[in-house]
DNA sequence: CTGAAAGCGCTTACAG
DNA sequence: CTGAAAGCGCTTACAG
């Protein structure tokens, strides 16, 4: 027995790699002729090689078909290329816009993208930051869903993950973020509508803070929400119109929320003019409750939506809309991580500005 | 100088981790005073440990801060617990609501999600394979961009990685996928514009193998096209109606596209009265050109198109969809996916129906 | 119930 | 220009 097994071993070819299991460095090294250190100088692309060592090298991982581990090199040099995104929904538009531009930007100087969804559930976004750490990614893209609940965020990890938040500030100097002015875009949404005369302006506003929909505002609310309705409440003000509870609905993000919101809306004694969606599902409810109650777009009722979605263009009448510049939001939230990556001591936020896309849901209101 | 340095040595505490560095296994065993193997079985709830010793480490750990390497472990388990995508737009609505199913079932199994866009390049198709390999993923859901080109699919590494197809297959027997029968689907948008009394029934057809627009199939296109125009043909066929070129066109995925290649339709001599659309850039480019044209929907147009895209039931007239269950299909593939990296022989694919969503934007046609 | 040791597959100084 | 050796941070037999 023990003669057997001896035999067995001295007769396995040890220049060749186990063809049942991947090929590794030595496998080349081994073909090759060379050291380890020469193998991994010769594919990757540093250090000295001669040609001719570097052919053999090179043909030699052809014919093994060798693949670098990427793993055993990321626990080498302490980096993984990887770079985590944690996003509130992915089938969103706006977001998978801008999840594009980020695989797009990173994969361009050599990172992949681990996506997580987080459905705006703080828990499971600590689980997501927690994971990916774990992982250990490079660096982390976040749009956070929530202004306050934030350690998770901030003391994750020594040494520091660097993090930048999309989309969405939260209340901390430490975070740096690329973000949109909502605030101001929501304002000439307002101004818009009242050049053409409104004077009843409510909102349809989406929040993952509510279940159903409601009339006030709830305490806990992301930047973008609290932005669009203080950027909206801001301006009523200063135009000095009205601003009645009764005009404006916080739903949860569905259109059959948004749909049911706006027939409230709509079935109130006094109904608003002109209506402010936050999203593309608050638009596409409006616009439904409005053929329920047969109330014409751009007639009895104007409409104005945030993002560009790709319909908004072709639905007669066209919809007015807020344009954000998602590409370039994603680009940017990816440049300034890679940034932050090569330096962890640099610090940068932006604030895109957004265009209001004036189409023909928007005319004087009948009177 | 050396007798300073060598102080400085003597006098570092190697019980604690330095405070620049993340806290590592051995860290958190020093602090608890056991080994590196009690520390990690308590940590990683398996094998034996007192309850005393547990609590000690986990206490150590917790005051470390400590996240457990997935890099380190993943190298000594041999799973990285990661599974790479592949798709040809994660900002396309289809396969971003897949993917979205993708990511819900896989981490409910514990694996987290790379994400690679490939535009429906090959060569990007190649190289993200290639990538995902080298991270060492468990397994690979890919939405193949070429029927034939799929060499990388096949012969990838050894061991083998487990390839799931999403929403299309290719021309092996090797790799499983899970598709939607689009051929039956196309068959039935046909027999139900047919049983509404049309008889001129054309096709906008979307595929990443044109620029621009055409007349003729090309080439090289993915089975779903294939199975959408073969299964329309075979219909009409069937139905003894006639197929007038002039009345389908082949197009580059934009709404743009397919707006002008629809503008051309429309301009014929004798236009179709019905259009089947393969996606929901068609579907809006054919919208877009019927207003042009004013030509009405559900009148002297009607039309049917390929996914459920969330506007489509708030258009007027509604649109006519074919539904097809995407967050099934995303759930599907990764589920069997994961059933294949438990079990290297597993085989199985599937074929889940669609459903024709009759709305209406399809009418008997203007005699 | 706990620990010493080997090893996953690389890269990085260091020596020659 | 090339190689021997150490080490990244874990887990897994194995021994006690």
């Amino acid at each position: 027995m023990g003669y057997r097994h001896a035999v067995g071993k001295s007769e396995r070819n040890m220049t060749q790699a186990p063809n049942d299991k991947a090929a590794r460095l030595i496998d080349v090294a081994r073909r090759a002729e060379v050291s380890r250190a020469t193998a991994a100088r010769a594919l990757g692309g540093y250090g000295l090689v001669t040609e001719a060592t570097r052919e053999r090298v090179l043909a030699a991982a052809a014919e093994l078909n060798y693949r670098v581990n990427e793993l055993a090199r990321s626990m080498r040099s302490g980096r993984s290329l990887t770079i985590g995104v944690v996003v509130a929904d992915i089938s969103n538009s706006f977001f998978n816009s801008a999840i594009r531009a980020i695989i797009e930007t990173a994969s361009r100087a050599g990172y992949q993208i681990l996506v997580l969804n987080t459905d705006d559930d703080i828990e499971k976004e600590r689980n997501a930051v927690r994971v990916l750490i774990e992982k250990r990614v490079d660096g982390l893209i976040v749009v956070p869903a929530s202004q306050h609940e934030i350690e998770h965020l901030l003391v994750q990890s020594e040494p520091e993950v660097p993090v930048v938040l999309l989309d969405r500030r939260v209340d901390s100097d430490e975070i740096d973020f690329v973000t949109t002015d909502d605030r101001v875009a929501a304002g000439a949404a307002i101004r818009h509508f009242a050049a053409a005369g409104h004077v009843r302006i409510g909102l349809l506003v989406a929040t993952a803070s509510v279940e159903g929909h409601c009339l006030a505002m709830p305490e806990q609310v992301v930047s973008t929400v609290r932005d669009r309705v203080e950027g909206a409440t801001a301006a009523l003000a200063e135009l000095g119109l009205a601003v009645n509870p009764e005009w404006t609905r916080y739903c949860h993000s569905s259109v059959e929320t948004a749909r049911a919101a706006m027939a409230e809306i709509l079935a109130s004694p006094e109904p608003p003019t002109a209506i402010l969606a936050t999203n593309e599902e608050m638009a596409l409810g409006a616009l439904a409750a409005a053929q329920e109650f047969a109330v014409g777009i751009g007639e009895a009722l104007s409409i104005i939506a945030f993002d560009e979605a790709p319909w908004t263009g072709v639905f007669r009448p066209p919809l007015s809309v807020i344009r954000r510049p998602v590409a370039k939001l994603g680009a940017a939230a990816a440049e300034l991580l890679l940034k932050k990556i090569e330096d962890s001591s640099y610090r940068s936020s932006q604030v895109l500005q957004a265009e209001l896309i004036a189409r023909r849901s928007v005319e004087a209101p009948a009177l």
